[in-house]
DNA sequence: CGTCTATGTTGACACACATCAAAACAAGAG
DNA sequence: CTCTTGTTTTGATGTGTGTCAACATAGACG
């Protein structure tokens, strides 16, 4: 499909303004685009359960050595920590020794509400 | 690996009961991968458009006819049909000529539901 | 019955991805 | 400086998946 894509990561910027009301009307390609590199990030068991590992902490917040307890090796949780990053629902942030990785609400927000709006369908 | 995993469909119920709110402690391996399946099924762009298509028709119901303007064949189009439906997001149903797609409500208030509650993190 | 339109299925292929082993990088301790 | 621990990157590999062409099925219409 020549994927000479441009965008690498998702800022919460555009993730907020890409998502109209999922039932409102037809989403465009680039809308489909960018809205399916988040439901795709969470997409995958292993990424699915390091996000809840992170996003129940306490003030979402956690470092790696806390959840990876997922059944695969530490790169393995590090590539998939790499690319919840990279879809924007993580930010890291290096603290010493450990470094330590955050939820975005904002994405989280509006991912909740494009789903929320589609299930009021009349 | 191994998936034997029997569950080829998921249901509504299976749907609602899985989900834990994002937030609330780290997700299971088994509900992971329930949950992470409806994601996956939303994580094309094309599967979005479609699923978007048919939640923004009148009543959440469109015939296949209506919703085929996505850019790939119609066989794509029905084989991303197929895994919405294996995912418990759209139901089908034949009325002469033509089939109609339609929403799964329940599922899509459990998945806002589940992000909502994270959107929600302290 | 025969044909035509509308959908779904099968087979095949290319690309993406999840996974791990091994090496590399970062930061503190002795 | 060296060693140890924590984390990321690289290389390789097997599996999954999106896509289409070709064929098959279902109902409508003459």
């Amino acid at each position: 499909m020549s994927n000479a894509k441009v965008l690498p990561l998702l800022e919460p910027d555009v993730v907020a303004a890409c998502c109209p009301p999922l039932n409102e009307r037809p989403m465009s390609a680039d809308e489909a685009e960018v809205a399916a590199k988040m439901f795709k990030a969470l997409g995958d068991p292993v990424r699915l359960r390091l996000f809840s590992a992170v996003a129940s902490h306490e003030g979402g917040e956690a470092c790696v050595c806390d959840i990876s307890d997922v059944g695969v090796s530490q790169p393995t949780v590090s590539h998939h920590l790499k690319k919840l990053k990279e879809a924007g629902l993580l930010s890291s942030e290096r603290r010493g020794t450990w470094v330590y990785y955050r939820v975005e609400p904002s994405v989280l927000a509006a991912m909740g509400a494009l789903l929320a709006g589609a299930a009021k369908t009349a």
